[in-house]
RNA sequence: GGGGGUGUAACUCAGUGGUAGAGUAUCUGCCUUUUAAGCAGAGAGUCGACGGUUCAAAUCCGUCCACCCUCACCA
């Protein structure tokens, strides 16, 4: 034990040799590793180089075999180990990089004794260098034959080792990484050893340039609004709460983009979208992670009706980008596309369902056929919070082709616009495919009185105990009265939309680091 | 939060009260066109954590932790 001085404090270090170290605190593969790291700069061989070359990726040899197989040209690859099969003074090995996984010849005659020492000292894992040229094996494997073999970057953690075996055309894995729980808490593991993962985050990247380019094209500009904010707004939720030193005020994490959009619409943005992150401080479970991706916009003189053009338009234009064709296939369900999608109103979806009729809005009747259906809801709750319930219990979980459900009551819709001739309805719908909601639209309410009494009774509502009621932002009412044009407003969830494109039920298998409980 | 399930070697998994196992990976030896390379040998474990029952616990009981499924709430 020894004390010393860092930074003013008296610190204990313990002191250990690296063999003490690995003998008291790593495991034999680490050890292992370690000597081979030190073995391979003993040669004189630097395992961490500074440089490194590549001439060509994988996958254009691979496309391009018997080019570069009679052309005899020099190349140099890099990438990972991935597969090691050496036998006596040859070996075989498999590297792989972003394009491709090619198989790597490496003789000793060829390589030279020293480099050949190298070579027997790499391990699964190493990011490795291979100069060679292109060749068949007898068993007409398509291979790189190494003249020199480099060291890019040594590995000291052993990679799980999955190996595939083709049978009748089709891949067999042995030892799959598959253990849910480490792959989500190791996703670079996951990503390494799992393709399919990759090719999941691929469509992602790809889904979301493609949702910008239906935009851009249709003159939206792309806007950044704040994520924290001294209120928060535009949904109903609860919000995380964080402190900011310098104002000494509590600020919240967003829970929608809605308000700050509406502002930019006032100021005479006439289209606007952003794509972001939302923060809900609420249950956490196969389809609700606690901050989550969502695309909103607002379409100054426009309103429902156009969302639900635009929304059709938008992911078709998707389903044709990303699969070339106008539906998908979730599980076993195919899903279409095509124009135009089915539109109906909560109201009538109920009676279609249930034969019960909700459009007098007759609390009591309503209530007590909630009540008959096992839906109980607190005090707070008024027809509409019974209506909606009502319409997720008995018909949501039926909607499996694209459906606009339309005309939601304006008890639960504080932010959209009263329907012409029906003043307990608002104009907004949600789409729904496959049973669950993936977007929430309104003709956006610009009648800053209304609006301010709107947002006044949720207050009420919060004051009587309801935590996800908005509170009233001043600053956002203010704007409206200065006047916003007829504005019709979208909100996509995206997480959802890639899970939908990906054929993933889980919301963690599209959100590259979902969030954990940290290990005890 | 309720109910159900899982947790054993780096990975995938056997193991129902009596000396902790297999395949892969790793190490040693042999092997100059292999491919889930092969053959021979070796090392490797806090059996999720803590407590209890028992002569004896991976195994039975209890508590806790993590993850999965499901229900409730939410996007």
């Amino acid at each position: 034990m020894i004390k010393i001085i860092f930074l003013g404090k008296v610190v204990s270090w313990k002191i250990q040799s690296d063999h003490e170290e690995i003998m008291e605190n790593l495991n034999q593969l680490l050890a292992v590793k370690k000597e081979k790291l030190a073995k391979i700069r003993e040669l004189g061989v630097d395992p961490y180089p500074t440089r490194c070359k590549r001439t060509h990726k994988i996958e254009l040899l691979l496309d391009n075999k018997d080019k570069f197989v009679s052309s005899e040209e020099i190349i140099t690859i890099s990438g990972r180990l991935k597969a090691m099969r050496r036998q006596g003074k040859v070996g075989f090995g498999n590297l792989s990089d972003d394009s491709g996984n090619i198989q790597i010849f490496v003789k000793k005659d060829k390589v030279g004794e020293a480099n050949y020492e190298v070579f027997k000292l790499l391990d699964l894992g190493d990011f490795v260098q291979i100069e060679g040229t292109c060749f068949f094996t007898q068993r007409g494997e398509f291979s790189i034959r190494a003249q020199k073999v480099t060291v890019l970057g040594k590995s000291l953690l052993p990679l799980p080792t999955v190996k595939e075996k083709v049978v009748d055309g089709k891949k067999e894995r042995y030892d799959e990484f598959s253990d849910i729980e480490l792959r989500y808490r190791k996703r670079y593991l996951d990503l390494l050893l799992n393709p399919e993962v990759k090719r999941t985050f691929q469509i992602r990247a790809l889904i979301i340039k493609e949702i910008r380019d239906f935009l851009d094209k249709r003159n939206f500009m792309e806007i950044e609004t704040p994520i924290l904010q001294p209120l928060y707004g535009g949904a109903q939720a609860r919000p995380f709460i964080t402190h900011h030193n310098t104002l000494n005020i509590d600020l919240y994490m967003r829970i929608a983009l809605e308000l700050y959009h509406k502002r930019l619409i006032v100021g005479g943005i006439e289209r606007v979208y952003e794509i972001g992150k939302n923060f809900r401080n609420e249950g956490m479970d196969r389809t609700h992670n606690p901050e989550f991706s969502m695309l909103e916009l607002y379409q100054a003189y426009a309103d429902y009706s156009d969302m639900m053009d635009l929304t059709e338009d938008m992911m078709l234009h998707l389903a044709k980008k990303v699969f070339n064709k106008e539906s998908i296939t979730f599980g076993k369900t195919e899903i279409n596309f095509k124009k135009p999608w089915k539109r109906a109103s909560m109201i009538e979806l109920i009676k279609d369902e249930c034969g019960f009729d909700a459009s007098d809005f007759d609390f009591d009747k309503i209530r007590d056929f909630g009540n008959k259906n096992g839906i109980e809801l607190d005090k707070t709750a008024g027809s509409g919070k019974y209506i909606e319930a009502l319409f997720e219990k008995m018909v949501e979980p039926k909607l499996i082709q694209p459906t606009f459900v339309i005309d939601f009551p304006k008890e639960i819709s504080p932010l959209a616009k009263v329907k012409p001739g029906h003043p307990n309805l608002t104009e907004r719908f949600e789409l729904f495919i496959n049973g669950n909601e993936f977007g929430n639209a309104f003709t956006e309410l610009n009648d800053p009185e209304e609006q301010r009494k709107r947002l006044n009774a949720q207050s009420r509502l919060r004051e009587l105990g309801d935590v996800e009621a908005n509170v009233v932002d001043e600053d956002f009412l203010e704007a409206l009265e200065y006047g916003m044009p007829p504005t019709g407003g979208l909100g996509i969830g995206i997480d959802r939309l890639i899970m939908l494109f990906t054929n993933n039920s889980s919301i963690k298998e599209v959100i590259l680091f979902p969030q954990m409980k940290p290990i005890e």
